[in-house]
DNA sequence: TAGTAGTTTATAATGATTCTAAATAAGTGT
DNA sequence: ACACTTATTTAGAATCATTATAAACTACTA
């Protein structure tokens, strides 16, 4: 399996169930947005096979932490991730509640001109909201 | 009183709880940052007065509709809101938990090049996290 | 002043997330 | 393969922000 590697590179045992969740998380071309709740649908539909919402839980959040995934910054009643762990933004439609990715170049650089003291840049993130 | 007409205009009545409300948030020069749970310890101390949690929260949710306050787009337990109503935008200290205004001015112009179908943008946040 | 529509309130309900502690599985050394 | 330690999984309970409920109250209008 091509995810053992990489899971025990990270410390992180290549156990049955964290190796279900990067087949579902990654073992496709594209990139995308879920919800924990989504994720735990889509793991059930795939093998019919269920995984402890407790362990989808630790699991995205060492996976988080590890930065294989990302939090999208957004108000919502759920937790947003994304696959996509390179520098990008989104647009948010507000009427339908739906992540689009808005890719570095469509954006075009940022400047942050201000500085805080003694603290470095870790990431610059642009929501873009979107109404009718 | 400086908000029954303001209150009225938007179609709410300006009843005590609303305006006291309003002094709280909007009877100061600085513009802040908060939390529910900070709104209402802070109408707590000012006046020895008690507001129902639900009455904050549903006033909080009418001025935010009428557009005297704007959510925060930020991943963290609690919901953030601003007092600061202009395009703005946000450094987020991770370690501190801390919100800090970044004017736009200190941002420079952001050109979003993409668009989507049928939609219209209508806000541009950038979240700029800090570490150590 | 009466009527109505909007508000407030305490409390219950909801729902995402985290915690707990017991069972299980993985890694390591022999 | 075996014993041992440590990490992981799990069901279910607990937590906590937020929303819903429905009864009491208040502001507005005629």
């Amino acid at each position: 399996m091509k995810y053992i590697e990489k899971l025990r590179n990270s410390g992180l045992r290549p156990t049955k169930q964290r190796l279900q969740i990067c087949e579902v998380l990654f073992n496709t071309e594209k990139t995308f947005h879920f919800t924990i709740n989504e994720l735990e649908k889509k793991i059930k539909d795939r093998a019919n096979n269920k995984i402890s919402l407790a362990t989808i839980y630790n699991t995205v959040h060492a996976f988080e932490k590890k930065g294989y995934l990302k939090q999208i910054p957004i108000n919502s009643n759920q937790t947003y991730f994304d696959t996509n762990i390179t520098d990008h933004h989104h647009f948010y439609d507000l009427k339908e509640e739906k992540l689009i990715d808005l890719e570095n170049s469509d954006v075009g650089p940022i400047n942050i001109k201000r500085k805080i003291n003694g603290k470095k840049i870790k990431s610059v993130e642009v929501l873009v909201k979107l109404e009718d």
